[in-house]
RNA sequence: GCCCCCAUCGUCUAGUGGCCAAGGACAUCGCCCUCUCACGGCGAAGACAGGGGUUCAAAUCCCCUUGGGGGUACCA
């Protein structure tokens, strides 16, 4: 076989949505796993719809996922441009060459009357399809429809008998009938731009694409493609229809599931190697046994035979748990390199970080590491370790610090630290163990209060991790600052 | 309306006629660890949509029904 050569063909409208990315995913891994090339080709033939920033945004994307392309859009290539808004002279060629070939011709129905026609069918029973009215039409006749003010639509002559067989690498043969199925469709609209279904063949063919890797949704529409391809002497790639994504109530994951745009997942902080790892699942499996894939094991193992044929919900919670897995993978410098924006962000560290606080947040990291889902969780988690006027949950202060001993206890400890020679364990909680008995509370009742003082909440790490990383001054500092508010809320 | 695709635990899936009284992962529940929350360990519950065939044997093949998804544009 021919060196693969497969696309990703994004319009760029909008965000790039998941399932873009997994479509995008599938194909560069099956371009890697065969050696192949990745090309990325910007569909922007809507004019109305397609924005640069929106190009960009998909760029961006694809590049925080790691799917880089070796042709298209700042890449060069020796098949472009890249762009189907620079490839119009060559739709323009090809529609011509289909009308000389009396493959295509003018129609000069205008919308209305179309949509007229088709909700009579409907109404009929009848499949919905162009009635061919324009296709054997007069000069004359033309000439008066042009005279009307008319702008003409290009419609291709499709095949009128047989059937159009799609191979499809994952779903097997599916025949279309060309009768009912394939009607004469525009191949140029009345604004001179090309429609999806005639450009996607222009470009696969002229950029030797070998292996068309798409969404199902596609699937219908490749009878037509096919019969361009024939009918303009170009070889027809290999199809493989991959499964939709849906939302948890199975209808088509969109924005109102929640977060559907890679930029969105990349902001709340979920990682490459997770997002590729949860997607590469999403219809496709390996064996029973194993969830966790690098992306090196993907590139070997992935293959189309493998795909699944049914749609996928996409579930978040098992991507959360992924982003967890990958966030424990990570060494502490590598960690802490993409939760220091965070934290920048969250003004709970400074632009410019000196190495005694990097020395420090790395410890911070050390103790949150098993904690986080998202990397973003580091503000959430870990904001009393960077400001001293952490704020108090009031449930959580209620509930811990009104105890008849609450002040004693957190004088005790107060005292405590104040003569330790090192806050570690070791020391510490013999002398813990001392005020237990003291006041007759167990472990818990004396370590709760205190990280309700040290940190506003009930939740953080071991409690003399906690006290180390804060350090005797901080620690004393914070329960007189705990006291005081207690005082002046009269908790107390 | 018409056409196409699909159908295993709540979810992603393994299963390609006997190895399946159906395996794994997430989620859920319980227990252990324990100063809270995580992590980790152990365990539980949980599915072949329904009905007909074919076969010595069906989750696996065929048909029908039902359900879900997609297409049916001068969107891509």
């Amino acid at each position: 076989m021919s060196a693969v050569r497969v696309r990703f063909a994004p319009s760029p409208t909008g965000y790039l949505h998941v399932g873009g990315a997994r479509t995008a995913l599938f194909n560069w891994l099956f371009a890697k796993h065969h050696s192949g090339v990745f090309v990325l080709r910007i569909e922007d033939t809507d004019a109305a719809r397609s924005t640069e920033a929106a190009t960009q945004v998909i760029l961006d994307a694809l590049e925080y996922l790691g799917l880089d392309w070796d042709e298209g859009p700042g890449r060069g290539g020796d098949y472009g441009p890249y762009y189907q808004s620079q490839r119009l002279d060559l739709y323009q060629k090809y529609a011509a060459k289909l009308m000389e070939l009396g493959r295509a011709y003018e129609c000069y129905c205008t919308p209305e009357e179309l949509d007229q026609r088709r909700q009579e069918q409907i109404k009929q029973g009848k499949d919905t399809r162009y009635d061919g009215r324009c296709r054997h039409l007069s000069d004359q006749e033309r000439l008066d429809l042009k005279a009307q003010g008319r702008v003409p639509v290009i419609r291709f002559a499709s095949l009128e008998e047989g059937e159009t067989p799609v191979e499809d690498l994952v779903r097997g043969t599916v025949t279309f009938d060309n009768v009912t199925q394939v009607d004469d469709f525009v191949i140029f609209k009345s604004d001179g731009m090309p429609t999806y279904n005639f450009a996607v063949v222009v470009d696969d063919a002229l950029m030797k694409i070998t292996h068309v890797i798409r969404g199902e949704d596609h699937l219908s529409n490749t009878p037509k493609q096919i019969q361009i391809y024939e009918a303009l002497g170009f070889e027809v790639p290999k199809f493989a229809h991959i499964p939709m994504i849906l939302g948890p109530d199975k209808s088509l994951l969109s924005k109102r599931h929640g977060a559907t745009s890679v930029t969105q997942f990349y902001e709340e902080g979920y990682l490459a190697s997770a997002m590729v790892n949860y997607l590469s699942l999403l219809g496709w499996g390996y064996d029973d046994s194993q969830t966790i894939f690098s992306v090196d094991e993907l590139t070997e193992k992935f293959s189309l035979e493998r795909v699944s044929k049914n749609p996928a919900v996409f579930d978040i919670q098992k991507l959360e748990w992924m982003n967890g897995v990958y966030i424990r993978e990570l060494a502490l410098p590598e960690l802490y390199d993409v939760a220091l924006p965070y934290w920048q962000k969250a003004n709970l560290l400074p632009a410019e970080v000196s190495p005694a606080i990097k020395e420090y947040a790395l410890r911070v990291l050390g103790e949150l590491q098993t904690r986080l889902k998202l990397v973003a969780d580091v503000i959430e988690l870990g904001q009393y370790f960077f400001i001293d006027d952490y704020p108090y949950q009031p449930d959580i202060v209620r509930k811990i610090l009104t105890k008849p001993q609450t002040e004693d206890v957190l004088n005790y400890v107060h005292d405590v630290i104040k003569d330790a020679p090192q806050l570690d364990e070791e020391y510490l909680k013999p002398q813990f163990k001392i005020g237990l008995e003291k006041f007759g509370i167990k472990m818990g009742e004396l370590i709760q209060p205190i990280r309700v003082a040290l940190t506003g909440t009930n939740v953080s790490p071991g409690i003399y991790d906690v006290l180390e990383l804060l350090g005797k001054e901080r620690v004393l500092a914070r329960i007189e600052r705990t006291l005081t508010m207690l005082r002046e809320e009269e908790l107390i």
